[in-house]
DNA sequence: TGTACTGTAATTAAAAATATTACAGTTGAT
DNA sequence: ATCAACTGTAATATTTTTAATTACAGTACA
């Protein structure tokens, strides 16, 4: 998103872009298809495609991307965490966890709230 | 740390929190041996061995667990990423990353000084 | 009509996490 | 003293996850 929020070229393409990650394109594309999905970006078929963002750098809070990364879970949560029924902690750790975390969650995306793709980008 | 902060045994076998956790046992032992470099937990070896906090949970701060567990990255960090540093956005992200996730780090371990393991125990 | 793209699926390969096996050393109980 | 139940740790194998690759249909420009 950096990206796109720097470049002047209109489109730039998923090989461009994977050029800079140092990633697979196709891994790029599927990506891009989460950002098109949220209204973030927009893109061209053909010849001279490619993505560019949907609204200016002005407009897109970095708490926006971080919601989007992290999806259903909480972004300090659990990887698998399958504990036993039946042990008393074990049945209610991920529960006491969730509750946790989603409040953690809350103050980083209050942070993330007052900084635009702008400003970040203009540190670079 | 839950289970050792609940349970009235004085030591919980490796094999006893594998059960809980729903683990193998040596993975357990060896978490147990950073919880113990940390002075957090102590161990009995030989029968009737095991581990045990080696100070009350009230003296606990959740903050000295995400620290453990955070180490040196930044724990909303990434995970591999490496950008061609040809890139003039590429080379610079990580460190301009790594500055946000400073950021937050911090007030995470604000939030988390405040709590202990007695506390959260005590949900349970 | 060729070239450069997106979009997506399917497959393969690489990396990371987890489990397993093994065993030396310690402690308590019989 | 010897057995059983542990810790501690290394080495290996398995499973899971992540990333790369291949493939190709569809679109747009020139």
């Amino acid at each position: 998103m950096t990206l796109l929020a720097n470049e002047d070229i209109d489109f730039l393409s998923s090989n461009y872009i994977a050029g800079s990650l140092n990633i697979n394109p196709v891994l790029v594309r599927k990506e891009l298809a989460e950002l098109k999905r949220l209204n973030l970006i927009e893109s061209k078929e053909g010849k001279n495609g490619g993505v560019r963002l949907s609204k200016s750098a002005k407009s897109i809070k970095l708490s926006e991307l971080f919601n989007l990364v992290k999806g259903d879970a909480n972004i300090l949560g659990f990887s698998k965490n399958t504990p036993n029924p039946h042990c008393p902690i074990g049945k209610n750790i991920n529960n006491n966890l969730s509750k946790l975390y989603t409040q953690l969650d809350a103050k980083v995306v209050s942070i993330l709230d007052q900084i635009t793709l702008e400003e970040f980008k203009n540190q670079f």
